[in-house]
DNA sequence: AGCTGGACTGTGCACGTTCACAGTGGATGT
DNA sequence: ACATCCACTGTGAACGTGCACAGTCCAGCT
């Protein structure tokens, strides 16, 4: 209730503590209240005491900035998207991803930055903030080969932690991924326990991850009966599944199960095989992958391959720290599991 | 595997440039350097020409950390998610608001720092890093009323600006919202228009704004025609306005349009609507609030009331700036449009 | 008693920047 | 001729930390 005409002050008007004015209350010296902050050690019990009743009562919070300077550390970590802004809206996967990334850095006391480089220009600034060396790492969202960003990231030698397996720079950069193989398989033989004979595919994208691999299980578990007419390629959105699954039905009408690579395309097959009058499960079988929010909620609801996406974001971020310490890139491939609902 | 004697340095091995070297290569001082980083004022020609050669050559990124110690800006900001965290999900507007608000801010050369505070725990932490003064300001996305991360904020004259009213703190705190009333009463008025008697509502929840302002619009277009009876209670998510839609078709079945105060409750309405074989628009007219990317997806597509999200963060970023530079927080107002599509 | 080493504490410097201030030199006014 | 002003430049002192180093005290050993 101070009402004074002193120039507005944020957070309290006065000035922050600093370890200083905790050293002074504590009666030691900067250097042990340090001491104190990082880890307590070499510190006699009593002064430990005073000095962390000292922090109490001055509401001291270390300055990150100082700390940072002299450290050379920035104790933060970036969040960079390179997608298209396009998926970020539609797909339901990255707002999981964020969110179980913010968590699991808030556990290490670690802000999360988000940053999008989608176009040339945001692209420049992104590199030179991070090169400029204000994160300590990247968590890599990038699902494209090629991507030009982990080429300057990787020459900069920043640490980075992909998402996915980073297509053109395997074993250059650490990655945290779902098994899309060894799932898209599981499915397939699903698919085929419930006596479907014609099965075909709705891949992603041929330059992601998702894209090839989903396809190379499928594959995989077809052998001898592969056929390259049962498979659509689709771009991962809604749109692109309902084309795909018409191509396919136009093509080969004797279809009887459809394995599809993601939730949201999946989506648009039961929009497509709605319209085409084909009763799902009964008539056509469709099996997802990625188990979204969005799976549970379709008509017939999906099955699907869930994938572990909390796993995946605090895996990745520990994989980062181990990065940013100086040790080799990882690489964690983590299982996925069938969940099965209505649609098959 | 902690710290060891041989420190990995990342980007490049060599130390980053600082202003001194800057400096020695252009041949000024620092002073220089700085005052041409600053805007470039009371500098000569020959010096700022010299200056950007050198920075260019030495590939100069400036300290945040270091500039932030000496000026106490932080030169960031952060996004403050106070919602559980079942919306961030599912409500495909938060994805938009939030890339939005990076964008704005990427602009203006600022990285946003993603936070949330769900549980009491990352409230403590979330505060503590805010009042601390690590960021300048909070863009905050917190609809229930008496949040009370609100109040620790404005107790620590943190500058705020909301997303929408923020309930409990009008007057007290800037925000930015779309016109929920005369939104509400445009869609109730269009529902009219297209010949519709027994208009229900699907409100939200009544202690966020958007819950209780469309509402409001609601009641206020009817006038005398309002009918407690036809108004039902969500919660912003597809198996509330599932259920909601439900209730009102056993109570009032004479029901002929709804105003849903939200896209995601609309789509479980039409669910809800498909299952009790009523048809779209021809037996019951739908109308849903936000247009998201979901609206065109439904089936039929949704008639709608745009909220311009892209203004929306962008003007929150403008007026954070303007609180950040002491001035008084500004309210801003904008205008929904109807979206017109298959379902009224 | 003197030496040694371990446990703890204090001090000064460095980190990279901004800002206030003190120059400097030339043009202009008296 | 001298003061004044202007446009510009350089310098030193912060900002708040961590870290290396030096110093103190005390116990245990020779």
């Amino acid at each position: 209730m101070t009402l004074d005409s002193t120039p507005v002050e944020h957070s309290g008007g006065r000035r922050r503590p600093t370890i200083k004015d905790v050293a002074a209350v504590a009666g030691v010296s900067r250097g042990t209240v340090s001491r104190v902050l990082n880890g307590g050690h070499w510190v006699s019990p009593e002064a430990l005491t005073a000095v962390q009743a000292a922090i109490r009562s001055t509401g001291y919070a270390a300055n990150r900035h100082a700390r940072s300077l002299v450290t050379g550390r920035a104790n933060s970590v970036a969040f960079l998207l390179t997608e298209p802004t396009q998926l970020l809206f539609e797909d339901p996967n990255f707002s999981v991803l964020l969110r179980g990334a913010a968590d699991a850095l808030a556990k290490r006391d670690m802000p999360l930055l988000l940053m999008v480089a989608g176009t040339a220009e945001e692209r420049r600034r992104v590199t030179d903030y991070v090169t400029a060396g204000h994160v300590d790492g990247v968590l890599l969202i990038s699902s494209h080969a090629e991507d030009p960003v982990v080429a300057s990231l990787l020459r900069e030698q920043v640490p980075v932690v992909a998402c996915g397996t980073p297509l053109g720079y395997e074993g250059k950069v650490g990655y945290v991924a779902a098994d899309d193989i060894a799932g898209a398989r599981e499915m397939v033989r699903h698919l085929r326990d419930t006596g479907r004979r014609h099965i075909a595919t709705i891949t992603g994208p041929l330059d992601t991850p998702g894209g090839v691999q989903r396809l190379q299980g499928y594959r995989d578990e077809l052998g001898a009966d592969y056929d390259e007419g049962l498979v659509a390629h689709g771009d991962y959105s809604r749109l692109g599944g309902q084309r795909a699954m018409a191509e396919l039905l136009a093509a080969r009408p004797e279809i009887d199960g459809v394995f599809v690579a993601s939730d949201l395309m999946a989506a648009g097959a039961l929009a497509t095989l709605a319209t085409h009058d084909r009763r799902v499960p009964e008539d056509v079988a469709v099996g997802g992958f990625d188990d979204s929010w969005l799976a549970a909620t379709l008509v017939p609801a999906l099955t699907t391959m869930r994938q572990p996406f909390e796993r995946i974001s605090s895996e990745m971020v520990r994989v980062l720290g181990e990065v940013i310490n100086g040790e080799q890139p990882a690489t964690v491939i983590l299982p996925t599991t069938l969940v099965r609902r209505d649609s098959t």
